[in-house]
DNA sequence: AAGCCGGGGTG
DNA sequence: CACCCAGGCTT
């Protein structure tokens, strides 16, 4: 197929299929980055979810700029990778001392920014800026390797370089840049999918290489995982009136720095993902256990044992311990698995 | 080049 | 269960 007739099909396929995401409503170049933060490794619907709040409680970059980085976190509580909102402030900073407050439009400054690889720079400049920039994402990357047929496992340099070759080749001159890269996107989103692709519904079906070849459901071939880690942890409600006791993570803690939970311990062989013991020792009492809750966090799958727990008389807390309001839980940077304890308790 | 970071939906 | 999602950073 010729690249012009492929660029035909897949917009025309985009324009009768896409969807009305609240990000694509708008141009503004801040609300489209911070988007494009939020969908790495997220999905589309976990994130409708946080961008609209996101954006009204840190309404442009200068607004996310003056924030302090635990509102940052609150905003971003439950969607993982906390580096990310970290970076965005900080990004957010750079872009008010560098670039006067507005989002650069060069790609090298783009890049300079912490937490924006090749893909959200391309994405943001494509579709905020209409500029001529490619991007690769895990549909893109997808879609390309079933097309073409390529066979090198995803992430090697060599499957990359092709990858980047093809996008920019494909890449169309007088159609907009940001819908083409949108338009492979949503078809490796709703068309071209990783399990059961709906390959009789495909409007490039009779030009892809992996379908002619009969080869579609072994394409792309995935890269090799890391083994899975079982995690066994305790965890403590620790009841005030309506409050509950949590603790915040160190905050050059290796992960979700910063972050409250519920006191944490392993109980099974220590992984360092949580502390080995309760600190203070003798500060709690653990009481019955009320429950189960499974949870993951990257490769660890973690078992967690719900117990109910009472202070020591005259117990003096740490610093890093706080009491939990009730309905205060929206304005504070919780873990994920404390809100899942959380709730599971309630 | 490989390992790491959250959390959850899906087949 | 396994897989992988609009990736990026560090070693």
């Amino acid at each position: 197929m010729s690249h012009a007739a492929l660029r035909k099909s897949l917009l025309a396929w985009y324009r009768a299929n896409r969807r009305d995401l609240p990000w694509r409503r708008t141009r503004d170049p801040y609300g489209i980055w911070i988007s494009e933060a939020m969908l790495q490794q997220t999905r589309v619907e976990t994130v409708l979810d946080y961008w609209p709040k996101f954006l009204q409680r840190f309404p442009n970059i200068a607004g996310l700029a003056a924030a302090r980085e635990e509102d940052v976190l609150a905003a971003w509580s439950g969607l993982g990778y906390y580096r990310r909102a970290r970076s965005l402030r900080e990004a957010a900073r750079a872009i008010v001392e560098k670039h006067g407050g507005e989002f650069p439009r060069e790609r090298e400054s783009v890049l300079d920014l912490p937490g924006i690889g090749p893909y959200t720079a391309g994405a943001v400049l494509s579709i905020a800026f209409d500029q001529r920039e490619p991007l690769i994402d895990g549909n893109v990357a997808r879609v390309f390797s079933r097309l073409f047929a390529i066979d090198d496992c995803l992430g090697t340099p060599k499957s990359e370089r092709r990858l980047w070759d093809l996008a920019r080749e494909l890449l169309p001159r007088s159609q907009s840049p940001g819908d083409w890269n949108q338009a492979l996107m949503e078809f490796g989103a709703l068309v071209c999918t990783p399990r059961a692709p709906r390959c009789e519904e495909c409007v490039l079906a009779t030009h892809c290489a992996a379908r002619i070849a009969g080869r579609v459901t072994e394409l792309p071939r995935p890269k090799a995982r890391p083994a899975v880690l079982d995690v066994e942890l305790e965890v403590l409600i620790v009841r005030r009136g309506g409050s509950w006791l949590i603790e915040q993570r160190p905050e050059d803690a290796a992960r979700m720095a910063g972050l409250w939970e519920l006191p944490t311990r392993e109980i099974g062989p220590a992984t360092g993902l949580f502390r080995a013991r309760w600190q203070p020792a003798g500060l709690f009492t653990p009481g019955r256990e009320v429950g189960r809750v499974r949870h993951s966090i990257t490769r660890h799958r973690i078992d967690v044992s719900v117990r109910e727990a009472t202070l020591a008389k005259r117990a003096r807390l740490p610093a890093h311990f706080a009491w939990l309001r009730p309905r205060a839980e929206s304005q504070l940077a919780l873990t994920g698995m404390a809100r899942k304890v959380l709730a599971f308790a309630n």
